[in-house]
DNA sequence: ACGCAAACTGTAATTTAATTACAAGATCTT
DNA sequence: AAGATCTTGTAATTAAATTACAGTTTGCGT
């Protein structure tokens, strides 16, 4: 785990002035690793042992250990933390923010995604006769995105965001029917009974949602996404984006069973959409 | 370019003692790193000034400083580059390829993107007396995912992904009136229209487009978000990704413009789904 | 509420590390 | 071969980091 991630994460277990130390780091990593100790003891007003106690807790060896430590961390391109956008934050610091929490997100969602899982839930989809995509609210999108990826590979694919529309479709659903519930939480009630009706008519129901939730009792087959959230915002954002990363993981895992030849309908289906499109040459800027 | 490389690149105007020092570093970079001047001068064989010389040739401020860039240079294995997936990759490859390159994506556009623009952008919203979001295929996505987001902020907001009700849309606008237009490519004639349209009719219209394409040509102003798209697939991946960080920041920027008495109104809204859910407490696993 | 113990924090002293100044030696040029 | 320049090391100086210690605060049990 790198120094910046071990600060975030052990913000509790610090004291008072430690606290302070770590913020100042955190606030302007950058001009830390050319700092003295003296001059980031000024800056967090705390003393200069402070500051060394903190890069011992840390388990560096001392403050000279400790920078070389957040040089590292900080040139592994991004420092990839979580950092909360604040009431005070300008552009530039919420653009920042946003884009390295998402990016910390797919970190985590990344070590943590359970990849037989993963290919369990491919071979179920390629194998299916029909494949519908249920979410509501902030997951209707990820679902109508999976529909345009899944109804390239010329497979009966539906997607509805209607409550009632769900549940007709789940009701119909037939053994070889593949369902799959889209929910961060999974504790969407009527998402939860799309799943059970689902499941009674012997379709296989996938779940993109929280493991140990409602939804996931509901499911033949749980992809669980447990990513941090900036509930500050009371916006969905990084798990969002995650399951749309899964569903792309999905598409190309089904792709790639399919075989190289199969690659080949999909060429013809992005070719189609040329007759659309202004053609490259024929804009002149 | 990193310290390692730029010593073997200037081994040739180093004296004969600096490249002791220099063949000393390239041998065990590691522990340099954890080295005082002291030991790497008595490993080299050299004296404690020399070291200090030829850290400095190296355009670095002096030995601590040269170890800073050393940490760095060490720590750059370029851990998220967009690695292409390939017919052969099992379940673990391509599952990790694609998690890295979205995140290699976002790494890029967090680079590349204009942070005043999208300042410009925030106050364009902010002031809107109604907000239409239009994308189609991949993008139209991305479109419902704003409108989830807006119309949490009770400012008007539409969306549509049939070509007819954008167009019908587009042509009832009127002074005040945002448009956003959604399109990676930004060739897409259609959307291409709809701007042109909505400009003609005084509504200000908002390209999250490619820079230089038709479409943002017919915009007011343009978010443009140039990242690395597996091609291979044949599907929109990463850039799609990239777009919803996007409509991510537009929305906290929003939000933070309106002030904090504004976030309770959020709050508010994400209550009002408490009903339709499971309680945490309703539910024992 | 009071007093004791533990933990936290800062001041000052000490140690360690890095840099500078300078002089001796090597190398190159004419 | 002699002057000049560049290289290298020794010793002195300065800067930085760490340790030891003491005052203060905080929390807990009586």
């Amino acid at each position: 785990m790198n120094v910046l991630e071990k600060i975030v994460t052990s913000v509790n277990n610090f004291s008072k002035s430690e606290r302070k130390v770590a913020d100042v780091i955190l606030a302007n990593p950058q001009t830390t690793i050319h700092s003295s100790i003296a001059a980031l003891a000024k800056m967090a007003d705390v003393s200069e042992p402070t500051v060394n106690r903190f890069c011992r807790r840390l388990d560096t060896k001392g403050f000279p250990d400790f920078k070389l430590h957040l040089a590292q961390s900080l040139a592994n391109g991004t420092p990839y933390v979580n950092r909360h956008v604040e009431e005070e934050d300008g552009p530039e610091a919420y653009t920042a923010k946003i884009f390295e929490s998402t990016m910390a997100a797919l970190d985590t969602a990344r070590q943590r995604v359970d990849i037989p899982m993963i290919n369990r839930a491919v071979d179920v989809l390629t194998q299916a006769k029909k494949i519908s995509f249920f979410g509501l609210g902030a997951s209707a999108s990820v679902a109508h995105d999976a529909q345009n990826k899944f109804f390239r590979f010329n497979v009966p694919v539906v997607c509805f965001d209607d409550i009632v529309m769900q549940r007709m479709s789940a009701i119909n659903s037939a053994e070889g029917d593949v369902v799959v519930c889209i929910s961060h939480t999974g504790r969407t009630k009527n998402l939860c009974d799309i799943a059970a009706i689902a499941r009674e008519n012997d379709a296989t129901v996938i779940g993109i949602t929280a493991y140990d939730s409602p939804l996931a009792k509901e499911c033949t087959l749980v992809l669980s996404l447990d990513v941090p959230e900036d509930t500050d915002m009371y916006m969905p954002m990084a798990s969002r984006v995650a399951q749309l990363v899964l569903i792309d993981i999905l598409a190309t895992g089904f792709t790639l069973r399919r075989g190289s030849k199969f690659r080949e309908n999909l060429k013809k289906v992005k070719d189609s959409l040329r007759g659309s499109r202004f053609e490259k040459k024929d804009f002149v800027s």
